[in-house]
DNA sequence: TATTGTTATACTCTATAACTATA
DNA sequence: TATAGTTATAGAGTATAACAATA
């Protein structure tokens, strides 16, 4: 990875030797290609990725109306409509009218639908649980750093 | 890959406070969400992403076969052929048949498919890099060790 | 007969535009 | 009149099945 030519320099030197350009360079594809096979591993029997997306967010936020739901998961408002009819469809999410304003429909992800997320969530830790394990001490000490900064970074 | 035999390394990770399950699970959507954050930055004038990957995949093997090229990018050839017909005529890959074999066709990306594909490197690093360069250099360094570790787990 | 590529067709997901009902 | 949600319809993108050309 981003070695220049001529220069057989060592780990040691890795700090002086790569530049800020070559080393975002080479970390977005390691991410971009990690997260890739991470996907790869979804059973097949599963929600779509937007279902499963939308889900998710009700999971994590709690109760929200249709339009906070399509802000968040940045899709227009039909589309996830349609989206969380196949939820509904499926028991995973309880639409209600909103006591508030008659125009709004609050949606809640149903004791199912925490269910399969936490069952989902568990199944595609699996592949990188069993590989995690391989790894030495300090090259999980390594990621555990990393994990904080890229929450960091997504975040900004 | 290879590890010691029997050796999950338990206390080590105890140590740390972070369990094997914790930090996968903690890491993986880390990853998840930086690259849907990094997909965020593509301009919208350019290729779908499978046109691009596509792209970028004879930008790094070289000349393929259509077969070839749907394989490594695991679509069916008939998805591969719709893409690759959008790449031909956007004048960015080239088709030529076989001289071996009659039935092959060989892809070839073009002069203006690589220099596309290198434009749009740059751009899609620039947000990334913007952000890297505000990191400390221990933070940077974290980055970089984490690159490593990334590319083995994305390939085993 | 098997393989490579292509065409025909259908399905999923998302978008825009138009419509309904409430405020 | 404006807003929240829904329905109607269209456009990508990918899949399977059927077909054509070549080995």
């Amino acid at each position: 990875m981003a070695s220049s030519p001529s220069s057989p320099a060592p780990a040691a030197s890795l700090r002086h030797r790569c530049t800020v350009a070559e080393l975002s360079h080479d970390f977005r594809l390691a991410n971009g290609r990690l997260a890739r096979r991470l996907r790869q591993e979804k059973a097949e029997n599963e929600l779509s990725a937007g279902q499963f997306s939308a889900l998710g967010r009700l999971f994590v936020k709690g109760p929200l109306t249709l339009s906070e739901l399509s802000d968040e998961e940045r899709v227009t408002p039909p589309s996830m409509n349609r989206t969380v009819n196949a939820l509904v469809a499926a028991g995973l999410v309880h639409r209600a009218g909103s006591m508030d304003d008659g125009r709004k429909v609050v949606l809640t992800a149903t004791e199912a639908g925490l269910t399969l997320m936490a069952e989902t969530r568990k199944r595609r830790d699996a592949w990188l649980v069993q590989r995690v394990m391989k790894l030495s001490p300090e090259q999980r000490r390594v990621l555990a750093e990393a994990t904080v900064i890229m929450k960091g970074l997504a975040e900004s």
